[in-house]
DNA sequence: CGGCTGACTTAACGCTGTTAGGTTATCTGC
DNA sequence: GCAGATAACCTAACAGCGTTAAGTCAGCCG
C-alpha cells in the first residue's frame, strides 16, 4: 500500500519541480518577464500542468516568497539571542541589508511586487512575513523598553517602521535606480551602516 | 499660411488628449492595469492612433514621469532661497514627503517602476530626474560645508542617498504594503518628520 | 475485468502591446 | 485647378500572454 505514498511523493516532486523552476526565472528575468509557457518549457510539461499545482502565476509568486520570507525570518531568529536589544536592531538591520543585496531579485518580489495580503494565510495559517515584522517590533519595543531613548520614540510600531523604511528605500532604490550612472552609487554595505548609525545615534538618548 | 499651424496645433492638441486620459488612468488603476486599448477608447480613437504620437506605451509613461519630475524639481527650487541648508534639507525632505503622500500612484510610477535610463533624455536633452537629485545633492553638500556634521558624513553623494532613501523607504512601503493592516501604520507625515529628524541629529555633530 | 482517480495534454478563449497596409482629408507646387 | 505628397487616422491582423474546458490515458481499487 505504499503506492499512494508513491504518488503523493512524486506530485510533490513535479511540484518542487515546477517552483524551482520558477524561482531561477523569476529571479533571473523577472516575475513579468517570465511566462508561464516558459516555465513549463523548461522543465518539459505543458503550461497547463502548472496549473494542477498552482492556482495561478501569482500565487506560485506567493509560495515562492513566502519560503524566502520564512528564511529571513530564521536568519532573525538566530539573532534572537543577543541580549542588547540595541545591538541585536543594528545586527538586524545587517542582516536584512545582506539578504536584500545578496539576493536583489528576491528582494525585489518580496517587498516591491504588490501581492494582495492575505495570500500567504491562504496555503498556511501564518503569514511569514508578518513573523519577521513580529521579530522587529519586538526588538523595538525592547529598546524602548530600556529607556535609552529620546521621548518622542516610544511606538514600537512606528520605530520598526521607521528602521525599515530607512534600510528598505536603500535597498529598493539600488535596485529600481541601480543604472542611472549619474547617482554614482558607493558602497553599499558602507552606506547602508551608515544609514543605521545614523539613525539610531539620532534616535538614542545623548 | 496659418494652417500648418492649425494643423500642428490640432496634433498637439490630441496629443495632449492622449497623455490627459492615460495620466488620468495609470494613476486610478496602475501602469500594468491601463490597457492602451482603453487609454483609446476613452478619448475615441482607436488603439493604433495612440502610436502615431508615441513610440510605445513606456514612452507614454516616461513623458508622464517627466513632466511630474520637473514638477518636484520645481517645488525643490522653491526652496532654493532659504539659506540654511540644514534648514532646506529638512524642507526638501518635507517637501519630497507631502508630493508622495499626494500623488501615491505618479510616485509610485517615478519611483517603484524600472524604466529605463537614458528615456528621458531621448525627448529632451536633460533628465528632469537628474535635475531634482542635483539640487538635493547640492544641498546636501552645501549642510557638509558648513562643517556641522560628523567627521565620516563628508561625501555628499553618499549623504544625498542616505536622505532620499530613508523617506523612499518609508513612501514606498505604504504604497506597497498599506493594506497589510498587522502593519498597523500611523499618521504619515508624523513619521516621516521623525525619520528625518532623527536622521539628522545623527548626522549633526553633537 | 470495470470503473475511478488524477496527472497531464490539446485546443482554445479573451486578452495584451504592437504593426502593416489602407483610407481620406488637407496642403504644396505647377 | 489639378497631380502628388503628407500625415492623421482606421481596419485587420500578429504574436504572445494567463487561463480554462474538455479530453486522454496510466495506474489503482473492488
Amino acid at each position: 500500500m505504499g503506492s499512494a505514498e508513491r504518488r503523493s511523493r512524486e506530485r510533490s516532486e513535479t511540484r518542487d519541480l515546477i517552483l524551482e523552476a520558477a524561482r531561477e526565472m523569476f529571479v533571473r528575468r523577472g516575475y513579468e518577464a517570465t511566462t508561464m509557457r516558459a516555465i513549463a518549457d523548461r522543465i518539459e510539461y505543458t503550461p497547463t500542468a502548472i496549473y494542477h499545482h498552482f492556482r495561478s502565476k501569482e500565487s506560485l509568486l506567493a509560495e515562492l516568497c513566502a519560503a524566502d520570507f520564512r528564511a529571513l525570518g530564521a536568519s532573525f531568529q538566530k539573532l534572537a539571542r543577543i541580549e542588547d536589544p540595541v545591538e541585536r536592531l543594528r545586527r538586524s538591520g545587517q542582516a536584512y541589508v545582506e539578504f536584500g543585496l545578496r539576493h536583489p531579485m528576491q528582494y525585489q518580489l518580496m517587498f516591491m511586487t504588490p501581492i494582495p495580503p492575505g495570500i500567504f494565510r491562504e496555503l498556511r495559517d501564518t503569514d511569514p512575513s508578518e513573523d519577521a515584522y513580529d521579530f522587529l517590533r519586538q526588538t523595538c519595543a525592547e529598546v524602548i523598553a530600556t529607556g535609552r531613548l529620546q521621548p518622542q520614540y516610544q511606538d514600537p510600531n512606528e520605530l520598526a517602521q521607521m528602521a525599515w523604511s530607512s534600510l528598505h528605500g536603500f535597498l529598493s532604490l539600488r535596485i529600481v535606480k541601480q543604472e542611472y550612472e549619474w547617482l554614482e552609487w558607493g558602497d553599499p554595505q558602507t552606506t547602508a551602516t551608515r544609514i543605521c548609525d545614523a539613525l539610531l545615534v539620532g534616535v538614542l538618548r545623548r
